[in-house]
DNA sequence: TTTTTAATACGATTATTTTCGTAGAATTTT
DNA sequence: AAAATTCTACGAAAATAATCGTATTAAAAA
């Protein structure tokens, strides 16, 4: 599957989280941040069926819209472009750029460290 | 400063990597992987320096490019949009994805936990 | 039933990014 | 010194992405 667009990747990225939705449901989303008309939303989410990014239900006149890229995969590989772009490839350049900004809590510190005791089991 | 697209952040982390570097030299990287005419290399560089993302050195003909960018706060800016669009805004899933498709040296898990520490300290 | 609202389709426009060709000047090679 | 090579500048084309307007149809409201 092709890197989606920026715009793309914003509907996607609401569709994992609402599991599927229309155009509507998704365009009052994105119009809370964006000024945007409902037809850009429309087109381009027509586009993302047409490259086969979204599957859409046309049993009603109201299309619903549902991700048809796997969320996992998907991230991985933005990540992956990402890593190599911009990081030189280290993971772990990445990871600590990443935990540095934000401020994770006790409990995700936590996760992440079974997390890594469970990396180290498998090498 | 704006975001770089593609073809400039290739530019700019070969830049980050090399301190400086002609657009000889970037070019002959960049086609190592990539099929594409030298003048297209040197216009992208000509923008990025209009942008101000470049510095340069005319004292000689070939002129000597260097990032104007502070490749950490790019970087930060760069995962950020990427953890926001395509990952809800949670550092750690966006971590253990990164972290889940490389295989890490236990060097390198090791440093992690010590950071993850240093994060714990502060907090 | 008539009118209004809400939806899709789709072409066209605009904006952005990438690519390349050509001209002219400086440098290097023959 | 002449020819070939290697630069930069710059405009313009090609490719890609995003935005919007209009037509048409379906559904809902009056």
């Amino acid at each position: 599957m092709s890197k989606p667009t920026e715009a793309e990747l914003e509907i996607l990225s609401l569709l994992w989280e609402k599991k599927e939705a229309s155009v509507r449901q998704i365009h009052e989303e994105i119009s809370k941040t964006k000024e945007t008309g409902y037809t850009t939303t429309l087109k381009i989410m027509q586009i993302m069926h047409a490259k086969g990014m979204l599957t859409r239900n046309e049993q009603s006149r109201t299309h619903i819209y549902k991700p048809a890229t796997n969320q996992g995969e998907t991230q991985k590989s933005l990540l992956k472009n990402l890593m190599t772009t911009a990081f030189g490839g280290s993971a772990k350049k990445l990871v600590m750029q990443a935990l540095g900004q934000e401020n994770p809590s006790k409990e995700e510190l936590n996760e992440i460290r079974e997390f890594l005791d469970q990396l180290e089991q498998k090498s």
